[in-house]
DNA sequence: GCCAACGTTGGC
DNA sequence: GCCAACGTTGGC
């Protein structure tokens, strides 16, 4: 099982949302990078870190799962849409996603001011990495049982 | 709100 | 194919 890790602004969709929600697409990302971790290796039940970006405590929040297989991301062809993208077709997307499913909550922020003390086990860690912006990326065993033993 | 770092676009 | 310009991300 691998291990991802995925962002989201708490202010557009929180781990609370998910947790409420309990499964949701993840649609909005227009990085061919991320969409490709999505589109071509994630697996259906692998691990997903939920990490809260742009906020007051950036880091680490909970717990999800990868809960589909990946399929196109429905709001590249809806022109009302943000995300909307007219260099799409339905014959071709350009955009995949995965749904994301809600695990648990932790009891605490792992921050990444936090995850920052740890950077002889994290290292390489592409969250930590200056300048990193991706919003869906993978995990290393282990990292992740690094940060899991940090919960 | 600032701005460094980065990805994407488009002119050439 | 280069690279300047632009827009975005996201920590601070």
């Amino acid at each position: 099982m691998a291990s991802w890790l995925m962002k989201s602004e708490p202010d557009a969709f929180s781990i609370d949302d998910l947790k409420a929600r309990k499964r949701e697409p993840w649609d909005g990302v227009r990085n061919f990078q991320a969409r490709n971790y999505m589109w071509k290796q994630m697996a259906v039940g692998d691990r997903v870190f939920f990490y809260h970006s742009n906020c007051k405590i950036p880091g680490i929040v909970g717990l999800a799962n990868v809960a589909s297989a990946p399929y196109p991301d429905p709001t590249q062809f809806d022109s009302s849409s943000k995300y909307y993208d007219p260099d799409s077709s339905v014959d071709n997307p350009r955009w995949w996603l995965v749904d994301v499913g809600f695990v648990k909550k932790f009891r605490r922020v792992i921050s990444l001011e936090e995850l920052r003390t740890h950077a002889d086990d994290l290292d390489g860690m592409i969250l930590l990495r200056k300048g990193s912006r991706l919003s869906v990326m993978p995990v290393s065993e282990v990292h992740a049982n690094t940060v899991l033993s940090l919960v």
